[in-house]
RNA sequence: GGCCCCGUAGCUCAGCUGGAUAGAGCAUCGGAUUUCUAAUCCGACGGUCACAGGUUCGAAUCCUGUCGGGGUCACCA
């Protein structure tokens, strides 16, 4: 359980009984009562404002209300005492009977310990990667891909119907790029030379792979026939490589999608057309002629009448084209319709993981889902901004044009995937982030991925350990029951039981907040506090030691503990996709 | 020029959606190793939360403006 929450509704039902007595007016809004950590574990456990919020509503003094308060928290079987503080705050000390209870309940839940219901299974669309197929992953992308795929996790525990999406762009001119590149792979396959790669086209070494596949395939059938003829199936064949190209990618770095969603496939069924005959009904679009963009020079720029949609009535900041001058639609028209087409498929919350660059696209994005839904859908775009790559210090271009340019592949041969998954996760997805090639395989302190798998390769060292000097030590439910959990006193026994028994609000903030991160930073700070009470049993008070040999129940209450961690941090590496292993190698 | 993001310790960053004396790691300095795996721990040093106003019991957090850094700005995707 979620023990703040837990509290929170403790406190809410004393304001109930207050009301009841009289004592403070009805229909106060209880809605800024917050029940947290207080900043200095002196304080107490737990802290509270609600003497704070809600007093000069009752016309009382908060140290007064934080009285009335208190006289009624005290009654509470779990709350030790409670005392009013600084301003106005409430501070509350749960009873150590309440920290084994949780103790219990993390051990009888396991790694299903956190999960939670707020979400109500409503249904949720998370979109994420979409890299367009054109090449294989780069590790800009993984950014993309590892902050999706952990929220996805994150909301799929907090009880939230997820579904995985990829929207493969394969519509548009690149694809014909793709194409028209593998016909020239293809002509070398058959002997003809190719001095250099015409611009525009894509390099890539990968398309001559493919260009061989499709030899075997159809031999020279295609060598003499004419763009027209060879240019779809060419196509067909280049993207269904490269996405299964782009599927092994990222399969390596575990990451699956529920769901894939073709560009093209949605032109051809005419939904681009349904969704702006609808804009057209509502009067939402319009022939009219853009402005040139300031700041940004263009050599080529012609005005010209385009079909525009009217996004500024829903907060845009110009109205956006929607087809192109060659009577094509815009990608913004095909998105459109894609976004609607979650819509009518039961996806009221839509989130969308989208690269830095994509910034300037939100918020017509957002106009459009409205539009379409008329307000009911909801469209939460979250953007991930750049992964700068270095090693040693130095930064790595990436470009597809040079050779440095950087696979995701070789990046998950050299570290791992673990490495690239945590890392990913150690910064709020809207800052940049370094990802130094040599500081993340260093084996220390610095590196988080490293520091939290050792602590809980750790925990299963002590319970291996345990076996050895206690014959038939197992830890089974009836001896878990049985353990004298009352053993467990020590302020660093404790404190570790009170940040695990925070997991289960930990990650139903992380699902409000929709930030990944946050799992990332608990399970560091969780791992900090259980090495140092490994050290303090190894080193300054060997009494603390887990396994301790002459010592049966003690040690039992210990192996206790040392499981329940050892559940939470795999519980926690898993919402992130990254093995808890059981030993350092 | 418009829009979006960022500005917190020498460096890299957290800061639980407005709470108490702003926290970690690195670096620097000083300690702990016959180990339940030191891939670890303990201590010291270090801040005008870019700046100026505003909102209120209370601001790193919300609002306005200024400065600095990054991204982006028809037809591409």
């Amino acid at each position: 359980m979620n023990y703040f929450s837990y509290l929170r509704q403790k406190i809410l039902e004393v304001l109930l009984k207050l009301e009841k007595d009289e004592v403070i007016p009805k229909g106060l809004n209880h809605s800024h009562i917050t029940v947290e950590f207080p900043r200095d574990p002196k304080h107490g456990d737990l802290s509270t404002n609600a003497a704070l919020v809600l007093a000069k509503l009752a016309k009382l003094k908060p140290s007064d209300l934080a009285g009335l308060i208190i006289e009624h928290l005290t009654l509470l079987p779990e709350v030790n005492d409670a005392e009013a503080a600084g301003p106005g705050f409430i501070n509350i000390r749960l009873s150590s009977n309440f920290w084994w209870d949780r103790l219990r309940e993390i051990v009888a839940d396991g790694t299903n310990y956190g999960n939670s219901d707020i979400g109500r299974g409503i249904p949720v669309n998370i979109e994420y990667v979409s890299a367009n197929p054109t090449g294989p992953l780069h590790v800009g992308h993984a950014r993309g891909a590892v902050i999706g795929d952990a929220l996805a996790s994150i909301l799929s525990k907090a009880g939230y119907n997820v579904t995985k999406e990829y929207y493969i762009n394969d519509a548009g001119t690149q694809v014909d790029v793709l194409a028209r590149s593998l016909y020239l792979r293809y002509q070398e396959c058959h002997g003809a030379k190719i001095e250099q790669m015409p611009d525009g086209l894509y390099p890539g070494s990968y398309l001559v792979d493919i260009a061989k596949l499709l030899k075997e395939k159809d031999g020279d059938k295609w060598m003499s026939a004419s763009e027209k003829e060879w240019l779809a199936p060419f196509r067909k064949f280049a993207i269904d490589a490269m996405m299964d190209l782009i599927r092994e990618d990222l399969d390596l770095l575990g990451v699956r999608h529920d769901h894939f969603s073709s560009e093209r496939i949605m032109v051809e069924k005419g939904r681009v057309n349904e969704v702006v005959k609808f804009l057209e009904g509502q009067g939402l679009t319009y022939t009219g002629i853009l402005e040139a963009p300031k700041g940004k020079k263009l050599d080529d720029w012609e005005e010209r009448p385009q079909t525009l949609f009217r996004s500024t009535q829903f907060g845009d900041d110009i109205d956006r084209p929607i087809k192109k001058s060659d009577g094509n639609w815009t990608y913004f028209a095909s998105d459109m319709a894609y976004h609607l087409d979650k819509f009518k498929r039961g996806f009221f919350e839509m989130i969308d993981i989208m690269g830095a660059d994509h910034g300037g696209y939100i918020k017509r994005m957002d106009a459009a889902v409205n539009a379409l839904t008329q307000g009911q859908g909801s469209l939460d775009v979250k953007l991930c901004h750049m992964v700068n790559l270095m090693e040693n210090g130095k930064s790595i271009k990436m470009s597809k044009r040079s050779g440095a340019f950087t696979k995701l592949r070789d990046v998950l041969d050299l570290v791992g995937k673990d490495v690239v998954r945590f890392i990913m996760l150690t910064r709020k997805n809207d800052a940049p982030l370094d990802f130094d090639l040599r500081k993340v395989m260093e084996k220390s302190r610095d590196n988080p991925v490293y520091y939290v798998q050792y602590s809980h390769a750790r925990c299963h060292s002590v319970l291996r350990h345990a076996k050895e000097v206690f014959e038939k030590l197992e830890l089974t439910p009836d001896a878990i029951e049985k353990a004298p959990l009352e053993l467990l006193s020590d302020s660093g026994e404790l404190l570790l039981i009170k940040q695990m028994a925070a997991w289960p609000r930990t990650l139903e903030n992380a699902a409000e907040a929709r930030e990944p991160h946050r799992i990332a930073y608990y399970l560091i700070e969780l791992s900090g506090t259980f090495h140092a009470l490994w050290t303090k049993g190894a080193k300054e008070d060997t009494s603390l030691r887990f396994v301790t040999d002459n010592n049966k129940p003690l040690t039992l209450a210990r192996l206790v503990l040392v499981g329940a961690l050892a559940s939470v941090i795999a519980s926690g590496l898993q919402v992130i996709g990254v093995e808890p292993v059981k030993e350092m190698k």
